[in-house]
RNA sequence: CGGAGCGUAGCACAGCCUGGUUAGUGCGCCUGUUUUGGGAACAGGAGGUCGAGUGUUCGAAUCACUCCGCUCCGACCA
C-alpha cells in the first residue's frame, strides 16, 4: 500500500473530545473518527488492526475447538423476558420498534439467542460438548458513553458459548477458554493477567477477568506481588482489617445522647471518642422493593458485589431517608439494627465476634455502646460484605496492593441458569432430560485495541505491537521525485516486503521529511526504512525500530532480511 | 438521573463580562514562488446559519429563557 492512495488524516493536535491518551492518540493516528458520543467510524489504518486482532482471535478461538457462528444482533424481548433480563438489564437495553410498533432490542450480548438455538439443536449428548462463538457488533446503552472505544454504545466482542454435559466437563471447557484468552493476548503484544472474579447472584468461583493494567482503567483489581493472588477488589478477600475488632465486653446495652452526631468521623470524635473499629455502621438498601440492612464495621466500605449476592439479587439501591425513617424509625446518623424485626439483617464476618461496639439506638440523637453482637442481635446472617483495602494480607498472609486496570476479557461458568430459563435440554446416556452446563466467554474488541494503544506508546505516539500494526514497516521515501533512485529502491523493497507477507506502507507523499518521521511514529509502525539521497549515497537504508528509536545503517541488498529477521 | 464546564471555519482557540463596522488568530486546506533529512518561508485565496429556537433591543456571537449536543465528576456498568 501507498500512502498517498491510503486514507490516514493524522492531527497535529489532540482533539478537545479526548481526555485519555489513548483516545488522544486513535482520534492523532487517523484510526477512528466519532460519528455521535460512543459511536465511531473506523477509518482504514483502525479497520486493518481491527481486523488483526480479530484474526488473532479466531485463529485461538478455532485452536480452542470453537466454532464460529454469527448470531443476530436484533433480538426479540421475549427471550429475554424468558432469561429475565429484560427487567434485570433493562438500564443497558437498547430498545427499538419496527414500522409496525413491534418492539426489538440491539443485543449486548447473546446467551438467549445462542440457547435458544440450542434447545433446538442440541438434544443428546452425544453432540456435546460444543462451543460457539462469533465476533460481532453489541450495543448498550451506556449511561455514560466514555474514553472513545472504551465505553462505547456500541462496540465489537467476540463472544464464546459452550454447553457441556456435566460440572466436570464443563470446567474443562472453560479452562479452553481461559488458555486460548491467555494466547491471544500474549499474541496482541499486550500484558493482560486474569485475575478473579465476581460471579454475581449465580455463586460459584469460576469465573476470570483479563485485565491490562492501565491508570485510566475502570477496574480495580487486588493483587501480591508474589503472583499467587490476584482479584478484582469486587470479589477480592482478604483476612480482614488490620485494625483488631473489640471482642470483650460484658457491660450492658447503654443508650447515650449523641446530638449532631451524623457520621462515623462525628462519632469518632470530641467529646465521644469511639474509635470507627468499634462502630457498626447500619447501611439500609431498598432490595427489590423491600428493605435490607447491611452492618459494616464503621471504618469499613461496603462492596456492591457482595452485597448483591448476600441479597440475591443485583437490584438494590441505597433507601432514601423517609424509607429508612419508616423502616426504623430514625434517620441516617442514629441508624442500628438491635432490636429491629421483621427486616432481613445481613452483617459483616468481622462483626461476627464483636463485643463493645457502639452503633446507632435508632432513636434520632441517641446511640447504644456495649453492643456485644453474638447477644444483642438476633437473626443475623454473617458474610463477606467488605470491600479490601491495601495492606491487608491474602489468605497466605501476603500483603495486598491495588492497582487500576481495563477489563477486555470476561470467562464465566454459568451453570444452568439460562439452559434451563430458555428450554434447552438434551438427553443423557441413560435417556434423561438435562440441561446443558454453560459457560460464556467475552473478549472486547474494540476495547482491546484501545487498551493496547492505552499500555504501548511514548510521547511521539503509538508504539504498535507487530502483531497488530495496521502495518507492520513503513518506508519513507524521502525523495518522491518518481523516476528518481530513491523512488526505485523504496518501490523495490516495498514489492520484496509485500511479497514475502509483510504489511508494508510506503510513504510517497510528497511532504517534507520532518512531517514524514512524525507521521511514521504517530501512527506507530514497528519498524521504520527511511530511505533518502543521502544514506543511499552510502549503499544504505536507515533502520529504525519504534520501540528504540535512533537509526541504523543497512545496506540496501539486506533490508529485506533485516526487517524480516527483527519480525520473526 | 444529580453536579460542573463547554458549544464561534476541518482542528485548537480568542472575542461574550461592558450589545454597535465586513467575526478574528494559529494549524490544516487551495494556487504560486523559494525551500527540501525532524511538523519550512513568503505572497495570494477558499472556508462561518457564531449549536438550534424564542424573547429583550433601533441593533445580538455578546443579554434572558427553552431545547439539543459534547466533556468531566458522581450515581450506574449484562
Amino acid at each position: 500500500m501507498r500512502w498517498s492512495e491510503t486514507f490516514i488524516p493524522t492531527l497535529k493536535e489532540a482533539p478537545a473530545e479526548a481526555e485519555i491518551l489513548s483516545h488522544q492518540l486513535l482520534l492523532r493516528a487517523g484510526l477512528v473518527r466519532k460519528l455521535a458520543g460512543g459511536l465511531y467510524t473506523f477509518l482504514p489504518a483502525g479497520v486493518r488492526v481491527l481486523h488483526k486482532i480479530e484474526a488473532i482471535v479466531r485463529e485461538e478461538m478455532e485452536r480452542a475447538g470453537a466454532l464460529e457462528v454469527l448470531m443476530p444482533a436484533v433480538q426479540p424481548p421475549e427471550i429475554w423476558q424468558a432469561s429475565g433480563r429484560y427487567e434485570q438489564a433493562a438500564d443497558v437495553l437498547f430498545k427499538v420498534a419496527d414500522s409496525k410498533g413491534r418492539e426489538w432490542l440491539l443485543g449486548p450480548t447473546h446467551e438467549e439467542v445462542v440457547t435458544s438455538m440450542a434447545a433446538v439443536e442440541l438434544n443428546s449428548y452425544r453432540q456435546l460438548p460444543i462451543n460457539f462463538y462469533q465476533v460481532q457488533t453489541k450495543f448498550r446503552d451506556e449511561i455514560r458513553p466514555r474514553f472513545g472505544l472504551m465505553r462505547a454504545r456500541e462496540f465489537i466482542m467476540k463472544d464464546a458459548y459452550s454447553f457441556d454435559a456435566t460440572d466436570e466437563a464443563a470446567l474443562i471447557s472453560y479452562q479452553k477458554m481461559y488458555d486460548a484468552y491467555v494466547r491471544i493476548f500474549e499474541r496482541c503484544g499486550v500484558q493482560a493477567f486474569p485475575v478473579e472474579a465476581d460471579t454475581g447472584v449465580m455463586g460459584g468461583n469460576h469465573s476470570h477477568e483479563f485485565m491490562i493494567p492501565a491508570q485510566t482503567g475502570e477496574s480495580e483489581v487486588a493483587y501480591t506481588e508474589d503472583g499467587n493472588y490476584s482479584a478484582n477488589v469486587e470479589k477480592a478477600g482478604s483476612q480482614g482489617p488490620l485494625a483488631a475488632t473489640p471482642n470483650q465486653c460484658t457491660g450492658a446495652v447503654e443508650e447515650f445522647a449523641t446530638p449532631d452526631v451524623k457520621t462515623i468521623e462525628d462519632l469518632a470524635g470530641e467529646p465521644y471518642e469511639v474509635p470507627a473499629e468499634a462502630q457498626i455502621k447500619t447501611l439500609v438498601f431498598i432490595a427489590e422493593d423491600k428493605p435490607v440492612i447491611a452492618l459494616m464495621r464503621g471504618d469499613d466500605e461496603a462492596n456492591e458485589a457482595k452485597l448483591a449476592v448476600a441479597f440475591g439479587t443485583a437490584i438494590f439501591r441505597p433507601a432514601e431517608a423517609e424509607e429508612i425513617h419508616a423502616a426504623l424509625g430514625a434517620h441516617p446518623g442514629s441508624l442500628g439494627a438491635v432490636g429491629v424485626n421483621g427486616i432481613p439483617v445481613y452483617a459483616d464476618s468481622q462483626l461476627k465476634q464483636a463485643a463493645g461496639m457502639t452503633t446507632g439506638a435508632n432513636k434520632d440523637g441517641f446511640h447504644i455502646r456495649n453492643v456485644n453482637v453474638a447477644r444483642d442481635l438476633s437473626q443475623v446472617q454473617f458474610l463477606d460484605l467488605r470491600t479490601v483495602r491495601e495492606g491487608e494480607l491474602s489468605a497466605e498472609g501476603q500483603p495486598l496492593k491495588i492497582r487500576r486496570a481495563i477489563e477486555v476479557g470476561h470467562v464465566f461458568k454459568l451453570g444452568t441458569k439460562y439452559s434451563e430459563a430458555l428450554g434447552a435440554s438434551f438427553l443423557d446416556e441413560d435417556g434423561k432430560a438435562q440441561a446443558p452446563v454453560m459457560g460464556c466467554y467475552g473478549l472486547g474488541v474494540t476495547r482491546t485495541l484501545q487498551a493496547i494503544i492505552e499500555y504501548s506508546n511514548d510521547d511521539n505516539g503509538i508504539v504498535w505491537p507487530a502483531a497488530v500494526s495496521p502495518w507492520q514497516v513503513c518506508i519513507t521515501a524521502l525523495d518522491v521525485e518518481a523516476d528518481g533512485e530513491v523512488m526505485q529502491v523504496a518501490t523495490q523493497i516495498h514489492e520484496e516486503l509485500n511479497t514475502a507477507g509483510i504489511d508494508t506502507i510506503l510513504d510517497d507523499r510528497e511532504l517534507r521529511p520532518g512531517i514524514k518521521f512524525k507521521d511514521s511514529e504517530l501512527v506507530g509502525f514497528p519498524v521504520r526504512l527511511g530511505i533518502g539521497a543521502r544514506s543511499l549515497k552510502e549503499g544504505n537504508v536507515e533502520f529504525t525500530l519504534r520501540s528504540e528509536g535512533g537509526r541504523e545503517a543497512v545496506p540496501v541488498s539486506e533490508a529485506v532480511a533485516r526487517v524480516k529477521a527483527v519480525l520473526a
